[in-house]
DNA sequence: GCAGATTGTCTCAGATCCGAGACAGAATCG
DNA sequence: CGATTCTGTCTCGGATCTGAGACAATCTGC
C-alpha cells in the first residue's frame, strides 16, 4: 500500500512532540523530522486546526495540543487491545492458575491494562491503571527487549534514566543491554520479587504488525510455588502469539533456539 | 494556509474512532467521514503503521492503538496548557484572594489540571486529576456553552446522560440548551453548590484560535462570603482572554452587551 | 540601536498523490 | 450450499499538492 506522506508527516510529528518533554520550536521540528520548514509549517496548521497541536506564540513553541489528551483518553476508555486479550487472559489464569496482566510500555513505565486473578491468589501491585518502571518488570523488559537499540538508548539517556525497586533491577545501559540480550536469547522475561517481593514474572511480548511491541502479557507466581517454568513459558508465549495474530501480525514470534 | 487533506483526514479519523465507544468497520468509517473507501483503507494503512490504529482483524474492526494512548499522556506529562496557565491562574487567586482552577473538557466530563489555593482558603474537590461531570460545573458550561450545538447534542443524546451532584444540574437537553444560552448572554458559567456545598463557581471558556474550548478557567468562593461577583467576573474574564491570546487567538472573547 | 538569526507566511509548477472502480477472499443470509 | 454483501487490496491518470525560496516580522546578541 503506498504512503499518504502529508499523513505520515503529521503522525510523525505527533510522535516527535510526545517525545519530548517540552514544546518544541518550528524550525527544531522541521531538523528532527527532515522535513522542509514550509511543509513543517504547513502540517503544523493542520494539526493546530483540528487541536493537536498547540502553538504558544509567546513562547514561539509547539505543543501537543486537548486532542491528543482526548485521543489518549479515548484509547483507555475504548480499550481495544483488552477487548480481544481479556478471553485470552483469562484462558491463560485458568490454564496456569496463577494470576496474569497485560502492560503497554510507556515511557520507561509499564502501565497495566488488565490484572486476572487467579482463584485463590492474592491480589497483586500490578493491578489496572499502575504504572511501574520497565526495567523492573517482566513486561517491561519482554518489551523493551523488542525495541530497537536506538529507542532503548534515547528512553535511557544517563543512569539517572534507572529506577530500582526492592533494591532490584539494572542500574545502568550495558547492564540493562545485557539483560534484554539474555530475554531475546530466551525468547521471554523473567524478574523474581523486583515488583513483589516472594513473587516472581514470566513475560513474552505482544507483536504488532510491525514488529513492534503492544503489549507485554506475564504470569506471576509465587517463588516458593517453584512451579513448572518451562510449561508458564509455553503457556504465556501461546497467549502473546494468539494476541499478536489478532492485531493483524502474520505469524507468531519465533521460538527460541 | 491550504491543506494537507491527508494529514487533515488521517486526525479526522482518529477523532472519529475517538467518539466511539467501540472500534469500528473499515466501511463505516468511510462513510462517517465521507471519503472513498480506497482512500479510508489508505489512511488505516497509514494510522496502523504508526500505532495510532489497531487493526482488529477478528472483529473486522479498527480501533485506536498504543501510539494515540501515548499521545495523550504525552499531553498531561508535557502540559503545554499549564505551563503558560499557571502563572496567569496564580495572578487570578492573589487578585480574588479565591482558589481557581484550570479544567478540559473531556466528553461530558471536565478533568482538572490546575488548582490554585488561595492563602487560608481551603482545598476543594476540584483538584488535579479530578473528573466531574461537565453539565454541573461553572467550567464545564462554560466550554460547552461555546461549542456548536450539533455537538452539545452528540454529547448528550438522552436523559441518561445527564449526572447530578448534590442533586443539583439539568437533566434534560432542553435544560441544558436553555443553561447554556443563558451563559452566552452573560459571558460567564456559575453553578451554586452543585460541586462543593456552600461554594459557588465563576468560569469562562479559554478559547483557541478556531473558537474552540481549549479549557475554562474558574474561581471559587463561599457561598456566605458574599464578595463583589462583578470583580470577580472581570478577573476572570482577563485571565480568560490572556490565555486565548497566548494561544494564538487574535483577539479576547467579546463582552456581553 | 543595529545586524544577524529565527520564526512564520506565502507562491506556484513539476512531481506525485488520490480515488473510481475492478478484483479476490471471507462472511452472512436465505 | 449458493447468492449476496462486506472487507480489504490494487492500479493508474487527471487533479492537486509539496517544498524551494522569497519575504516580512520579531527576537537575540553585541
Amino acid at each position: 500500500m503506498a504512503n499518504a506522506p502529508a499523513a505520515a508527516q503529521a503522525l510523525a510529528l505527533l510522535q516527535l512532540l510526545a517525545r519530548h518533554a517540552e514544546p518544541m520550536p518550528g524550525a527544531a521540528i522541521a531538523r528532527q523530522l527532515g522535513l522542509p520548514r514550509s511543509s513543517t509549517y504547513h502540517l503544523l496548521g493542520v494539526l493546530s486546526d483540528s487541536g493537536f497541536v498547540t502553538h504558544l506564540r509567546d513562547e514561539r513553541r509547539w505543543g501537543l495540543g486537548v486532542a491528543a489528551f482526548e485521543l489518549g483518553t479515548a484509547y483507555v476508555r475504548q480499550a481495544p487491545l483488552q477487548r480481544i486479550a481479556r478471553p485470552v487472559l483469562a484462558r491463560l489464569v485458568d490454564a496456569t492458575t496463577h494470576n496474569a496482566h497485560l502492560a503497554v510500555l510507556h515511557g520507561r513505565d509499564v502501565y497495566y491494562v488488565i490484572e486476572e486473578r487467579a482463584r485463590g491468589r492474592p491480589s497483586l501491585v500490578t493491578d489496572v491503571g499502575v504504572r511501574l518502571p520497565a526495567s523492573v518488570t517482566a513486561s517491561g523488559l519482554a518489551m523493551l527487549a523488542v525495541l530497537p537499540p536506538v529507542q532503548v538508548r534515547a528512553l535511557y539517556p544517563d543512569r539517572g534514566s534507572f529506577v530500582q525497586r526492592n533494591n532490584l533491577g539494572v542500574t545502568s545501559l550495558t547492564a540493562l543491554r545485557s539483560e534484554l540480550a539474555q530475554v531475546r536469547k530466551r525468547g521471554y522475561a523473567v524478574e523474581t520479587s523486583s515488583v513483589t517481593t516472594g513473587f516472581a514474572s514470566i513475560a513474552v511480548a505482544v507483536l504488532d504488525h510491525n514488529d513492534r511491541p503492544a503489549a507485554g502479557i506475564a504470569v506471576t507466581y509465587p517463588v516458593d510455588d517453584a512451579p513448572d517454568a518451562a510449561a508458564l513459558v509455553d503457556a504465556v508465549r501461546s497467549a502473546a502469539a494468539e494476541l499478536s495474530t489478532r492485531l493483524g501480525r502474520p505469524r507468531a514470534p519465533a521460538d527460541p533456539r
